[in-house]
DNA sequence: AATGAATGAGCGTTCATTCAT
DNA sequence: TATGAATGAACGCTCATTCAT
C-alpha cells in the first residue's frame, strides 16, 4: 500500500498556492526552487506533481479562470439594476484589487510567454475569453457586446493603473462615473447606440 | 571632449533598439547576449554603454516614456473638439497598436520588477503618472481628472485586451462609443458630473 | 519459511529481465525507474529485492555468467572434430549475435565502472576469466591456453565489430577462415606450436 | 580588441584532454564539471567551446580516429614481409594498450549512445570503419578483406581482453602465434584461401 | 510484500558580468 | 572604444534512495 495522498487533490492544493509566486516575480524571474520553498516542499516533488514549469503555470491559468469566473457571478447574483449590479462589481474590485492586480500579471505574462514559445494553452485563453463575454451578459445582463467589451476594458485599465501604483485612480470612483455615463448614454433616446448598432 | 557626444548619442541609439526586444521576451526571459546581437554588438560594448541589465531597461523606460509623450502630443496637436480629438487619438492608438502593447508588456515587466527588486527608478514612474495626468489637460483638454483617468485606464484596458489576443475588441469602435457615452455623459444638464466634482 | 524461496526465485527472475534494460542504454544511462519500470514493478519493490543498483548490475553480471557458460556447454555438446565444433560454434555466435553484443556492452560496462569505483566484485570477474579458460578445455577440446585465448580474444572482437555496426565482418565467414588456419596451423609438423610452446 | 586566443586551436587542445575523461568513467558516468575540473577551466569556458556534452564527445571521436589512423601508419611504414608487420603492429599494441584500451571504451560507449540517441554523427563511424579497412591495405598489404578484417576482429578482442584484466593473454605472444598460422594459412598451396578469396 | 510520495544532491546548461587585450 | 573569452552561481530538471502506509 502506499502513501495514502490524493494526488490530485493535493495537485490542486500546491496550484492554488502558486500564484502570488508567479505574480510576484513574473514567470521567467521566479525558480522553481523558490516556487517549491513557497509551497514547503523539495524540488523533487514538486517535480512529482507538475512535469515542468510551463506545465505548471499553464495549470494554474486554467484552474484560476474557473476560479475567477465562479467568483464573479457569485457575487453578482441576485442583483437586479444595471447600476447596483455596477456599484456591486466595483466595490467586489476595489475590494479585490490585489488579487486583481496578480492576475493581470499572470495573464500578462502568460501570453508573453505564449508570444514566443510554443503556442500551447492558446486553446485556454481564447476559451476564457468567450467565457468573459458570456459573463458579460449573465453578470450585467447587457446584450451589446461592444459596451460588454467597453465595461470589460475599463476594469483591465484600472486594474492596470493601480498595478502601475497610480493612487489618481478609485476603483470605485471610476465604477460610479462608469455607471453614470452609462445611464446617460443608454437613457439617450436618439441615434444608433453603437458603431455597429 | 566631443567624444561624450558621440557616446551619449550612440547610447541613445542603442537605447531606442532594445525596446522591441525586451517587449517581446519580457526582462527576465531576454538575455544580455541576445540583446547584444540583436544591436549588433559584442556583450562588451554593450556593458560599455550599460552598468547592467538592469539599468539598461530602467533608461529604456525613461527613454520610451518620454517619446511616448512627444508622439501623443504631436499627434493631436491642432485638433479642436472632444469628439475630434477622441477619434484622431483612437484612430493613432488603432494604427499602433502593436507598439502599445509592446509598451505596456515593458510597464507590466517594469512594475513586477520594481515590486520585487531595489526600489530603483521608482521615481522615473511616478513622474510618468503626472505627466500622463497633464497630458490629459494639454491633449483632451478635459479638465476633471476623474474622467481623464477614466479615459487612459480605458486606453490601457482596451490595449490589454489586444495584447491578449481579443479579435472581439476594436480600439476605433471602442473609441467611438467612448465618445458617444462622454457627450452624453457631458450634455447631460442635471446632476453633478463627477462623483468628487 | 517458504518465502524465502519465493523471495529468490522471484529475484532471480526479474534478474534475467534487466539483461537487455542494462545493455541498452548502459549502466549509468538507465535509471532505477526505468528499469522498474520495464519490469512492470514500482521503484520501491525494485529495491526490496536489490539493496542498489550497482548491487542489482553485479548480481545481473554473475547471473548472466553462469548462464552464458551453461549455454555455450549445451550447444558443443557431442561434437567430436575441432572443425565441427568451431563451425557449431560460428552458427550459435551469428544466430545470437544481438544477444552477445548486448552482453559484450554489459561487461564494458562492468569493467569501466569497476575501474573508477569500489573494487567490489572483482572476484566475480576473475573467476569468470578462468572459467572461460576451463570452457575452452572443455568445449573446443584445445589444450594449449595460447590458442584458446586466441579464440575467445577472436570471438570478442567479431561481436566488438558487430556492434560497431560493421557490415563487412560476418561472423560465420571469419569462423570459416579460423577454422582452416587453425587447421594449416595445426597440421604443420615443423617448430613449436605456440610462443611459449 | 579581443583577447587573443586561437580559438580553433584551443578547442583541439581541450579536446585532447579529454580522451582520458571521457575513457575512464564512460560517456553518460562523468559530468561536464569533472571534463572542466580535468581540463582545468570552468564549465562556462567548456560550453564556449562545444555546445553540449554530446558535441564534445562526437568531436573527440572524430579527433581521436583521425589521430589514430596517422599514428598506425606511421609505425608500420617502410616494413616489408607480412611477419614483420605484424610483429612492429603487435610490439605496438602491447606497448599502447592502455591507450588502445580507453579507446575501446571510448567507441563501445560512443555505440551504445548512438543506439538510444539520435542518429548523429553515424556517418563518422561509417567513415572510420572503410578507413580502417583501407588502413588494412596500407597497412599490412593484405589484399583478402576477409583476413584484413580477421586481423582487426582479433586486435579488437585482444583489447577486450586486456580490458576485462584477463592477464593470461599477451598481445605479443598472441600476436606471434597470428603470425604463425597466417603464415601457415597462406603458404597452404591447396583449396581456396577465403571464402570468397 | 509492495507502493509511490518525498527528498536533495547533482546533472547539463545558461547567464550577467568581468577583464585582458 | 570594442571585443569575446572567462567565470561560477544558479537555472530547470533528474536521480538513487528512503519511508510511511
Amino acid at each position: 500500500m502506499p502513501k495514502i495522498v490524493d494526488h490530485d487533490l493535493y495537485r490542486k492544493e500546491l496550484l492554488s498556492k502558486c500564484f502570488d509566486l508567479f505574480a510576484q516575480k513574473g514567470y521567467s524571474a521566479i525558480t522553481m526552487r523558490q516556487i517549491a520553498e513557497g509551497l514547503n516542499v523539495s524540488t523533487g516533488t514538486l517535480y512529482h506533481y507538475f512535469p515542468s514549469k510551463q506545465a505548471l503555470f499553464e495549470q494554474l491559468m486554467e484552474e484560476i479562470c474557473e476560479q475567477d469566473e465562479l467568483m464573479a457571478k457569485a457575487e453578482l447574483e441576485g442583483k437586479q439594476t444595471l447600476q447596483e449590479r455596477l456599484e456591486v462589481l466595483g466595490k467586489y474590485l476595489a475590494k479585490n484589487e490585489d488579487y486583481y492586480i496578480k492576475w493581470i500579471y499572470l495573464q500578462v505574462d502568460f501570453c508573453q510567454h505564449q508570444d514566443s514559445k510554443d503556442i500551447q494553452g492558446r486553446g485556454t485563453f481564447r476559451h476564457a475569453t468567450q467565457r468573459y463575454q458570456q459573463a458579460a451578459h449573465d453578470i450585467l445582463g447587457i446584450q451589446d457586446p461592444v459596451v460588454a467589451w467597453f465595461i470589460f476594458s475599463l476594469i483591465d485599465g484600472l486594474i492596470v493603473e493601480r498595478l502601475m501604483d497610480n493612487e489618481m485612480v478609485s476603483i470605485t470612483e471610476q465604477f460610479s462615473l462608469l455607471s453614470k455615463m452609462l445611464t446617460a448614454y443608454l437613457e439617450k433616446p436618439l441615434s444608433n447606440k453603437s458603431y455597429n448598432g
